[in-house]
DNA sequence: TGTGTATTCTGCTAATTTTGCACTGCAGCG
DNA sequence: CGCTGCAGTGCAAAATTAGCAGAATACACA
């Protein structure tokens, strides 16, 4: 859209925090934008940037022009996606945004599916901490996040929720391994792999401690859950990880995970959510809607075989049956 | 604003319903209009107008378009409005359409008063029925609309309400004038002048004389309430008004007002709102504010003046938005 | 049925705006 | 004290845009 290009601009160079970076990434020269840029202001009447020796920053009025012209940008989206939508065709992009590293597993079997509905819509999936999440959100470089227990901000607003409780995770010749469900006692037993604390499980584990009075032997912390599952394999440690980020159950691996008592660490939520008061593109929101409803399906399942492990009716899945071996 | 100049074409267009007519308000040649208007359709694919022999008119795609052009004007000026604040100065300008003839009255007096305050600030009031006074608001033509018994639509948001009781007024020779406060039979006794049902109270008369079972003797139907006014000088009938409405008590006049039963006719509520959803400019919410803030003032006033006339002593609140709803 | 009028749209040229290049001035850094 | 990276500026070329004249079209009304 032509008439939003300076505002692109602005946007650009707010990002970048240089004109001339920005003129880079814009394909102009630094001159033409710097132009534009003083022309905006001149008609704003005040300066949108600081120049600053080392490039420029948004001012205070910059800031409230900035918000603007996100909103006006994406909002222009959400037109164009709605206009295309009229005519039939389902078109459009949706930007995710994962707050937990294993996510994407399930973001990935969504997207398949609905991209199989709707193959012209284009998905982008950025995985960051929750915190960064909700910046995404607000910058409007996200259209939806998926995270586990956000910060409760105003700008956050949850579309679903399931409660994910606590798995925990480990080689299938760990000592542990033999429970099919472990207590405080049981973690304090042995050397755990923990997540970094900008993780929202890591917070549920780090409250858990401090209400038990005693530390969990932390003896590695990552934030890369490729790098902890593989840990697990050279040292009989236990990690922790969400139901929903866990190999189906048909999938054969090494790594095995059995429940935590409630007691020993309370559930958490997950969350599907949007920018606060912000009205979606269709292809967006319908992707939300079709996460949701994933979501509660996919809660409903863990939910039945949670129950009937703990009434241990039912063997423990392959997984552990073949490892034993 | 430049970058929005496009837009504003397109809205032109669409409020002129012509080319031309719009080119002629923009004060560039038709042409050249005409050029960016199929320049903007071509971007983005789809016509914006319908071109019918005698103008042109907005297509469905061009319905979403000008909704998101005038969400995206007004949000401008907001933002210009909240940079402007920032630097001291309180300017801007506000919007306000009235739905009843004589909120001018009030309104005048209340934009007089925040004009002392911030002398920047200016101020365009338009009066129009009740229907008119919600697309005003939807077409982003006014900021705030004052009106009696709005339509209940979704896209009016109340932010603040009073009771009004209606009054019955007439001259001061009138036979009921003798009595201070009127029934059902009184209003039935004597020829009325009723507004048009495009009025509020016009509304809740016809909704009393519904539920009574027979009909006020109407004599005359008027949308203006001058003329209403002076007909009662020259023939013994009455009509009605809100307080709101009324002369200050201590103005003399010929045209006097009685209270009426409520058992006769309902109590109806007075609404100052803005468009749903929408983020108004610093100096529109203000002013909103202070409209509130006086009409909870004006009714308390209204509230003892109308004691010490009649011995119904009846304290009734204001409700403010947050209760309405 | 014909004529007048109002509409949008199209070549073409002139005016205006925007761009790119070379350059200036400025401030921190080694 | 020069070097580097930065924003701003003068000027000519390029690109966009405006205006004019006119074509095509469809309704209104006599």
């Amino acid at each position: 859209m032509k008439h939003l290009l300076p505002l692109h601009y602005i946007d650009t160079v707010a990002r970048s925090g240089s004109i001339r970076r920005a003129a880079d990434t814009l394909a102009i020269t630094s001159t033409a934008l710097n132009r534009r840029i003083l022309a905006m202001e001149e008609e704003l009447g005040v300066p949108i940037f600081e120049r600053l020796p080392r490039g420029v920053r948004l001012s205070t009025a910059g800031e409230l022009m900035i918000q603007h012209i996100r909103t006006q940008i994406a909002d222009m989206e959400r037109v164009k996606s709605q206009i295309a939508d009229l005519s039939g065709a389902r078109r459009g992009h949706v930007s995710v945004v994962c707050g937990q590293a294993l996510l994407p597993h399930f973001i990935a079997e969504q997207i398949a599916n609905y991209r199989k509905l709707h193959p012209a819509v284009t998905f982008s999936v950025k995985v960051c901490d929750r915190t960064a999440a909700i910046e995404q959100l607000t910058s409007f470089e996200a259209d939806l996040a998926v995270v586990f227990e956000p910060l409760r901000t105003a700008d956050f607003q949850p579309m679903g929720r399931v409660e994910q409780s606590l798995k925990a995770i480990m080689s299938a010749s760990h000592p542990l391994a033999e429970k099919q469900q472990l207590g405080w006692s049981d973690l304090l037993s042995t050397p755990v792999v923990l997540p970094t604390t900008s993780n929202g499980m890591r917070y549920l584990l780090d409250e858990a401690m401090l209400r038990k009075g005693n530390e969990l032997e932390k003896v590695i912390e990552s934030d890369n859950f490729d790098f902890i599952r593989n840990y697990l394999m050279h040292e009989h440690c236990i990690s922790f990880q969400l139901p929903i980020g866990l190999p189906a159950a048909s999938e054969v691996t090494e790594i095995i995970y059995r429940d935590i008592d409630e007691k020993a660490v309370p559930t958490g939520n997950l969350y599907v959510g949007q920018l606060k008061s912000r009205v979606l593109p269709v292809a967006a929101a319908l992707f939300a809607n079709a996460i949701v409803k994933a979501l509660e399906f996919q809660y409903a399942v863990t939910d039945i075989k949670a129950s009937s492990e703990q009434a241990d009716v039912r063997p423990k899945q392959v997984v552990s049956a073949k490892d034993a071996e």
